[in-house]
DNA sequence: TCATCACTATACTTATACGCATATAGAAGG
DNA sequence: CCTTCTATATGCGTATAAGTATAGTGATGA
């Protein structure tokens, strides 16, 4: 291998790749942790030292050169060569000071984690714990988490994944708020009923039109994904939510609906996490940590 | 993609690939036109990063441990990669100044190399030659080399050739070896010459025997494949060498031996070079110059 | 057993690169 | 049209990394 030709500067080159998938050097110094000038000069010195420019400077905007996007394919090749390494070293790293990385939903976030850091801070103070809050479900291969918890099993083959239990689902209201509802006997005759949506997919009115409801756009008039604004929605008595059954119990405004019925759905939990960072002490720590406490709330 | 995960020293990752690869830190350093401490200490400063150590010190070597031979393979990738980077960034620069490698054979470097340097030194003062001299055939894929001169066409077809001429090869020697042979009538006779090999290998006799010779080891006494010395040793009348034609003939103290049989051999000549390479303006100048003037002395 | 050799680690000096503050410029909005 | 926001580029002081010189350490051979 003629090693001469590898001299180049290969963090300069990581300089470019961020650059030109995050669109701009500011976007970029923040992704990296540096600030815009260095990232600047970086990019620059590569320019120089290739011989090629890469950027085109427009205006306040960096356009990729077409030299430059021919490049971009090697510095991505690059790129995910070095994030393999950085999954490796860390699962190679047997130390147990760093952070961890967890991937939650909203509901998680708010409801049990903050007791489940604390404890887990007490107990392991050298783990530094970042939580990435997002209902859509981060891509544990990109590493943008550690550790994921989700509600549906994995189905690629280089994650390692461990059920830990179900997640009962009803649907909840104020107290008031049923009380409003007129009376009917069939369910199918709830017409008037105010669901706080996801989304405008029907996937859940289905769920539930399967179990003998008869509902349709009309029950669904407030959409919010975010799922504390729903809960605040909830509690002004404006409708009813899907919430976990250990939530919404412990939740003094809020009472299960239609209780005689059973839950309204059932979601398996599952903890996911990189093969390659399970011979991580560290990930492992806090992997197993989770699964037992959140293993204990789920029963 | 999470970029903290890349954020780790690349470079520092470059001298941990060298290093494990070329076996110590002073010839990983010496190869990558670095000082020893500068590589100790990167490697050093990855490892402390990482918190993986990557080798065991043990006295005056470096071994590598489990963990640095896993991390090793990704960073493996990340240096195939980077030569690729390389490669293209060296074609997409339209720049004159820099260096271009030109990879020879031991002949050509000696008898048809220098005066074309010269040349192209005159004509293009920005361009740096460096010249791989080496029978071998080196690697372009691995970039030992931007150009080289072969003698058979490479059968990749990344890479981009185009065919000189062919070399003309005939047995030389000094006119008082040549009378002091038993003349025959039939060269199937002349069991007693002496030819200066290459190696120990049938193929060159195997090709004259095709001609009516009847050769067998004890031809082949005198083995190098040093070709400078090969021919020395013919001048000083220790026996034939197969030597081209336009330098066999320049040179004052040997003629051709059996002339009437023929050419002994005829060599193809092919220019190679990265497909990647062909839009470097710099490397199409030297790569268009030599194959001018070399196809003018082959004609 | 001692001298030599090859390799790595450390002290010191120098050069390089970083971050901070700031200048400049284009785009968006009132 | 002016303000404001966001973007990139540059000057300057400091921190970090480089190279030089050298010490330390096993391995090799006389």
């Amino acid at each position: 291998m003629n090693w001469k030709s590898v001299k180049f500067d290969w963090n300069n080159t990581r300089a470019f790749l961020v650059t030109a998938e995050e669109g701009t050097l500011s976007a970029a110094a923040k992704a990296l942790g540096m600030t815009q000038p260095t990232l600047s000069r970086q990019v620059a010195a590569l320019e120089t030292e290739l011989g090629v420019t890469l950027f085109e400077r427009v205006g306040q905007r960096l356009m990729l050169t077409e030299s430059g996007m021919e490049l971009l394919e090697h510095a991505r090749s690059m790129g995910n060569s070095a994030l393999q390494f950085s999954l490796a070293a860390t699962g190679q790293s047997q130390q147990i000071e760093g952070s961890v990385v967890i991937s939650v939903g909203e509901l998680d976030a708010v409801f049990r984690l903050p007791e489940m850091i604390a404890k887990l801070r007490r107990k392991e103070p050298g783990i530094d714990i970042e939580v990435v809050v997002t209902n859509e479900t981060s891509d544990l291969k990109r590493r943008e988490a550690d550790i994921a918890i989700r509600s549906f099993r994995p189905t690629q083959n280089d994650l390692i994944t461990k059920k830990l239990g179900e997640e009962i689902i009803w649907l909840f209201a104020t107290q008031e708020y049923l009380e409003r509802l007129p009376q009917f006997s069939e369910i199918s005759d709830h017409t008037d009923i105010q669901i706080i949506g996801f989304d405008r997919s029907n996937s859940v009115s289905e769920v539930l039109n399967q179990q003998g409801w008869q509902l349709t756009k009309k029950n669904f008039s407030l959409i919010t994904s975010f799922q504390p604004l729903q809960l605040e929605l909830c509690r002004q008595g404006l409708g009813l939510i899907f919430f976990p059954e250990d939530m919404g119990d412990k939740d003094p405004d809020l009472v299960r609906a239609f209780e005689h019925m059973g839950p309204a759905i059932r979601l398996p939990v599952w903890l996911v996490c990189h093969q390659e960072l399970r011979t991580s002490l560290r990930v492992r720590r806090v992997f197993d940590f989770i699964a037992e406490e959140l293993g204990q709330i789920l029963i």
